[in-house]
DNA sequence: AGATCTTATATGTCAGACATATCAGCAGTT
DNA sequence: AACTGCTGATATGTCTGACATATAAGATCT
């Protein structure tokens, strides 16, 4: 009924149809899961694995080098080294949503009004725990992005970078990690799409000017007004998108 | 400017240092997400893979699994085969999303406050494009699920399957897919550990009564009622969690 | 022309070996 | 007594070469 159902000890079993290497993490991931195998806890040696589940060194390196791949491992070399249980932080949970949010937009081509509709839709809601719960230090950062936004010879690629800067520091300001990293996907991920498409047409004063007025009633804790300012955001970037796909189909693709 | 700002060749230029094959994984990675590789394109035989790298066939293998992993590649045996550069569908971020979103809550003991208040943040900004475009077949869905939790038998397990898939249809409902791929780690990962904290404690009927209530609203493509609708659920989850907190206070653990 | 056999190619797996990083313990010196 | 440096044990990182197996394409036979 809890997590620790545990069947104890890995499944040795293995099918010869699929490959070895995939089911030997399968095998140990389950485990893991399951809490078996305890946070920092240190597995077999390799030599043991290959043992246990009756296969050769190097497959058990592939099944291994699988389960680092997902940042569910790490490996230490050295007398008391191994593969060891990684407690899956924020920071690595970040990096990998990243990643597979990236991937996923620009493998499919979502078209901009779909990545964006879905980015400023989970954004919108953040605002009220933001408002709630912004302490000084979220609200010096956000001050700070905009100021450097506000700097006249800033290049494209460093506007954008305070811009995303901006974003973060806005769903940090809901104080709730959880929200944080699945806000990740859409900020980090989708936020520099937009930028590429949109930073072309877009004029820095006005986003500045709505990036101060969403500051400004979010330090004062008003949801109304924090909501109209995103929204009004949200309405000026949507703009950019449907002028952005105009030109386009104007233009030939380089 | 675009994707395709190809340096066209993979960085073979390996540091001693770190690992070979994490290496050659990022290399690989990197090619893949500038568009150098595209998809369904063959990449080159390990053997050839070896050769540019200069390492051997092992390492070269280690990294394809990596990229394995994480679905970035698929392999296939014989004559023509090779490693073959995945589109990632939606199905396999899901399936990804899940798998991390479950192992980040469980590993960092996440309390259930903070989990349920992101997920019930993010739910609720799915609600307007739901009323906004819910189709018959989306409100099927929903009501097929609410019909079923209202049996009197019904297991506790099947009873959260259907909570999980009630929510799910609740977010397709909004018509967008990244913002459902997004939700994925909210509701399917989120869900199940919410059941297990809850389901010893609430009231199935007045679980069927919100939902339903939920549907009407959406339904009617009225917001102001479904989040109406929403909030009561949400409040309703709130409480439960505690209560079973303070019980969990009161009993030791077993 | 169609069915079957052969061959080439690529991945999947294995065995054994060496290189290297790291820790623990022991020796020697200060 | 405390610090230093050596040494061995252990485990991962990597290499070499080989065999097994799946698959497609060409060659052969009916």
């Amino acid at each position: 009924m809890s997590y620790k159902c545990r069947g104890n000890r890995l499944k040795t079993q293995l099918d010869p149809a699929r490959e070895f290497s995939q089911q030997i993490a399968q095998s140990i991931r389950d485990a893991i899961i399951a809490g078996d195998l305890p946070v920092d806890g240190r597995l077999p040696s390799e030599a043991e694995l290959a043992q246990r589940f009756e296969v050769s060194r190097p497959t058990v390196r592939e099944a291994l080098k699988r389960l680092a791949a997902q940042n569910l491992i790490r490996t230490q070399r050295g007398a008391s080294g191994g593969a060891f249980v990684n407690r899956l932080n924020y920071a690595q949970a970040h990096e990998h949503m990243v990643t597979t949010a990236t991937l996923l937009l620009t493998m499919n081509a979502v078209d901009y009004e779909t990545a964006a509709e879905a980015r400023f839709a989970l954004e919108r809601a953040c605002l009220p725990l933001a408002c709630a719960r912004r302490t000084p230090s979220h609200l010096a950062s956000l001050r700070a992005e905009v100021a450097r936004q506000a700097v006249e010879g800033l290049s494209d690629e460093d506007f954008c970078a305070s811009d995303v800067a901006f974003h973060r520091a806005l769903v940090d300001a809901a104080g709730n990690p959880v929200l944080s990293w699945h806000m990740a996907g859409a900020v980090d991920a989708m936020q520099p799409l937009m930028n590429m498409i949109t930073f072309t047409a877009r004029s820095r004063a006005r986003i500045v000017v709505l990036h101060g007025a969403l500051i400004d009633a979010v330090e004062a804790g008003k949801l109304k007004p924090a909501c109209a300012a995103f929204d009004a955001l949200t309405t000026y970037s949507m703009q950019l998108g449907g002028e952005i796909r105009l030109q386009r189909r104007g233009s030939a693709a380089p």
